[in-house]
DNA sequence: GAGTAACCTTACGCAGGAGTAGATATGCTG
DNA sequence: CAGCATATCTACTCCTGCGTAAGGTTACTC
């Protein structure tokens, strides 16, 4: 079938880590803005300039191909957050940092975070729900040293609720961010550091937090 | 077929109004621990207690039936949160009261809340986009009255993230009550209360609200 | 107590899309 | 430049589940 042309290839070859990556490249792409349902396998092959055999025999099925883009897509936005936060800095100053990460990897891999959050959270909880844990988690603990350093006392509870709060709040406003690509993921950090530092109180009466380190 | 028993009949008769309630109840409730594409027609119409040909003569397709949970759902969902909220009363008790609205809604329909936030924000944005628009609009309302009230200025982007900010924390723990039925919803109310009004800052200083009006 | 409109059912057609069988192309290695 | 492992394709099969055609059943009305 197929004319060969002689000297022209009918296809090329690469090897098998690079066209893993282009696959899920492009059923990141395909995920993020059909869904997981409305997405086949065939428009996810078509995208990454493959046929769909490839796909199944690199990747397995379409549940294995989308779990493996959740777990892609998931690990790098953990780095994102833990890689910048440093143990011994003040509590402020590390969750401005946790934010410019968490927007920035918004920014800048806006597929991936739209399967992250509107995709991922609607069928099984693939390990979705394990990142979100930990990324509260994460949270947890950085309040839970800040309130130590000032020898004080906090349910547990209560901390676990402001994180899921603080991360609620970051989804949402990383959810507008990923819908306006004009927009500066930075000051987008910088106007949830208001809200989530200082509270509404303190932002009606017109104060606002300023980084320390320019 | 249907071998029909005399005196007692094959199925029970009942006004257009009270099956399409039943078929609405059915269906959120498929629809919230299915997803809307695993869950199928005929699941619906079995819940319901009828056979699926009734769900097509009264709501229509599959779509339609979903964009009838939606809204409403998401209109009582509106209510709860707009009818509690007084235009003259102080910043604080409205959030407070807006919350407690939330949170309430949350806590006596947890399917319909699952529909809402977990499976409508996938697809299509139905009348989802909408609701939730207007929900912030409300909020970020609340908050620019608030800072007038004052007699000062904020840029309307900032007053529109931190409603974003809000609805997304309030969302965030609305989750986490979904899935813990013997939660108190005036408590998650109470905590975010906290984290929103006061900031982290003053809450990891130990600072508390108090609702002025028992 | 017949007529009729509104309910309600069983049983099917049909499309879309996941997953596979089997054949072919490519390029590296000696 | 022949041999072989690997990469790749085309062309299917088959199942699931939406939506419907055609025909019973019930209870209200006069």
């Amino acid at each position: 079938m197929l004319a060969s042309v002689p000297g022209r290839p009918t296809f090329k070859r690469l090897p098998r880590a690079v066209r893993e990556q282009q696959m899920l490249d492009a059923a990141v792409r395909v995920f993020s803005r059909r869904g997981f349902h409305e997405a086949s396998m065939d428009e996810i092959a078509d995208e990454a300039g493959i046929s769909k055999p490839m796909v199944y025999a690199y990747l397995g099925s379409k549940d294995d191909l989308f779990r493996a883009c959740v777990n892609r897509e998931g690990t790098r936005l953990l780095e994102s957050i833990v890689a910048v936060v440093a143990d011994d800095l003040p509590a402020d100053e590390q969750l401005w940092r946790g934010l410019r990460g968490f927007f920035g990897f918004v920014g800048a891999h806006r597929d991936g975070w739209a399967v992250l959050y509107r995709q991922a959270r609607s069928g099984q909880p693939y390990d979705l729900a394990t990142l979100r844990t930990r990324i509260v988690e994460v949270v947890a603990g950085m309040l839970r040293s800040a309130v130590e350093s000032q020898s004080r006392q906090a349910r547990d509870e209560d901390l676990t609720a402001s994180a899921y709060a603080l991360v609620g709040a970051a989804e949402s406003i990383a959810d507008w961010l990923a819908d306006h690509p004009e927009a500066d993921p930075d000051r987008s950090a910088a106007r949830l550091m208001n809200f989530s530092w200082l509270g509404a109180r303190q932002l009606l009466q017109g104060e606002l937090w300023q980084p320390s380190s320019a």
